[in-house]
DNA sequence: TAGAAATATTCAAATATTTGGAGATACGAA
DNA sequence: TTCGTATCTCCAAATATTTGAATATTTCTA
């Protein structure tokens, strides 16, 4: 499954933003946070930080877990890995296996 | 120099919209385009290839040269390296060498 | 010089994103 | 139950992005 150019280009765009990437720096870093530990080491609301969760999860890039009234949150790193991995193989030198497309 | 948030993240913005990713990608696999070969494989007009391609170099993943009156895209292969490679730096497992920050 | 070709800039409209307040929901404890 | 904590949802305002028409600029050629 080698990653949809659409689900590529989701995921940059829910890294492409300073707060968001900073959740996931330090979600991986971590290993696992809950929101309001991410939302209180943020100048952002509670409501902003979960909206950004949603997205990062959404895009494939963070996983939730839920425990009684908390909510834990990790980094699924084989997603960021198919994601390096994808970028190396489109943007790296002239890719020879296939010819260029159009 | 091991790249800035702020840098890195300008990248991976500019990376994340279907048309200039897919920008540099047809760039990097031709090796060298104009700007007129790009804009005609495109459904976006000139003026907004010119918009996107500006943004691009201004991240620094692409690379402008000016040959007459044409201008030829070539990308920035070290710029994309050092974006991947920051990436596995920032968000791969728990970097044991520096202690998480904060 | 004037004209043509390639590209950039300006500007405005359409659309999307970011943000937090107010309130809702879910859960555990008493 | 009722209360308190953690989190989410809904909404609207502020801001940013995307896009192309019109126009400008640059450079070559005649």
């Amino acid at each position: 499954m080698p990653l949809t150019d659409e689900a590529l280009v989701n995921m940059l765009k829910a890294l492409a933003h300073p707060h968001r990437f900073r959740i996931v720096e330090d979600v991986a870093a971590a290993g696992e946070l809950s929101v309001g530990t991410l939302a209180a080491d943020s100048p952002l609301s509670q409501p902003t930080i979960s909206h950004h969760l949603k997205q990062l999860a959404e895009a494939g890039l963070l996983e939730l877990r839920n425990d009684a009234q908390r909510r834990y949150v990790s980094a699924r790193l084989a997603s960021i890995e198919g994601l390096v991995e994808a970028l190396t193989a489109r943007l790296a030198r002239p890719a020879s296996k296939k010819p260029a497309r159009r």
